[in-house]
DNA sequence: ATTTACAATGCAAATTTATACATTTATTTT
DNA sequence: AAAATAAATGTATAAATTTGCATTGTAAAT
């Protein structure tokens, strides 16, 4: 199911950074990479992902992402401030470094976050496996990061 | 305009407290609180209010809220932390007491909330007037402050 | 008190989005 | 590998939402 799970990513990063007010127009915005698909599935697409759509006052009505669901505390584990040391990329996969005992506490508050973009983790004494999903790129890794970790800086990254 | 704002109000509450998935349901909510609208009259209300409609894994899709908007900067301006010391209700108003000198730098956060529910607020030195929005209860208030001022405390009200 | 300007609303039609059903594609079981 | 099961998708249609236009109600100005 790789096609899906890359349409899926893309659907997220158009979103996340065009001002999209309806299917048909993401639909375009689609098929100009290389996506083909009807509408229907995008409508499915998006209820999967659970991308909400908000009235806006440019655009009269955009989509936008909600992977931090406002009102569903379980979604809203804050990730540990302690710990990180750095993050590197190899593989198509994350290797996270953390303070020694660190590892499997980080990595139980990323499995959490029950982001989309992460398929699973792996955690030593002080290393995480981070599994993306296939079309995650490194960039949408470190956004997620930045977005849902206080302390997570990007400077701080190989 | 009164109707208009209990209307709007009334809105808000019921998408606050129940999951609703439709603009026909909302509607008859609506009317059996005795409003008389019609849907096209509620999507306007739903635009002017900014309400989102998203997935959500119970209902299949719901309307939710969206005061805090989620990347508009200005919409997130934190309330100070101190100066608080208490909130009264009298005359459908709030009166918030402060620190003294504390008034205005608070009453100039209260304001830069955009939150629907105040109309205004008038500081002095160490008092602020906040005046509600018609239809709006002491509930909704308190509330919002609690949704939007970490430090605000339900017990310390009166 | 009229007139003028603007905001709010209903109606009907257009647009947009969701989904039932059938079909294809992938995965799992035997 | 074949059969059985489940997942993904397209087609066509239903359902839901938005909007242009006309009208009515409200407030402001003369």
């Amino acid at each position: 199911m790789k096609d899906r799970n890359e349409r899926l990513m893309a659907i997220r990063r158009l979103i996340n950074s065009s001002n999209i007010s309806s299917q048909e127009e993401l639909l375009s915005l689609l098929e100009r990479q290389g996506f083909r698909m009807t509408q229907a599935t995008l409508s499915r697409d998006l209820k999967y992902l659970k991308v909400a759509k908000m009235p806006d006052s440019e655009k009269g009505y955009i989509y936008m992402l909600t992977e931090r669901q406002l009102n569903d505390p379980s979604e809203n584990e804050e990730l540990p401030i302690t710990g990180f040391v750095s993050i590197d990329f190899a593989q198509g996969m994350a290797i996270m470094k953390t303070l020694p005992g660190h590892a499997s506490s980080i990595a139980y508050a990323l499995d959490n976050l029950n982001s989309y973009e992460i398929a699973g983790t792996i955690a030593g004494d002080d290393t995480i496996l981070i599994i993306p999903r296939d079309g995650v790129l490194k960039g949408d890794l470190v956004n997620l990061m930045k977005s849902r970790w206080p302390g997570f800086v990007k400077e701080e990254m190989n």
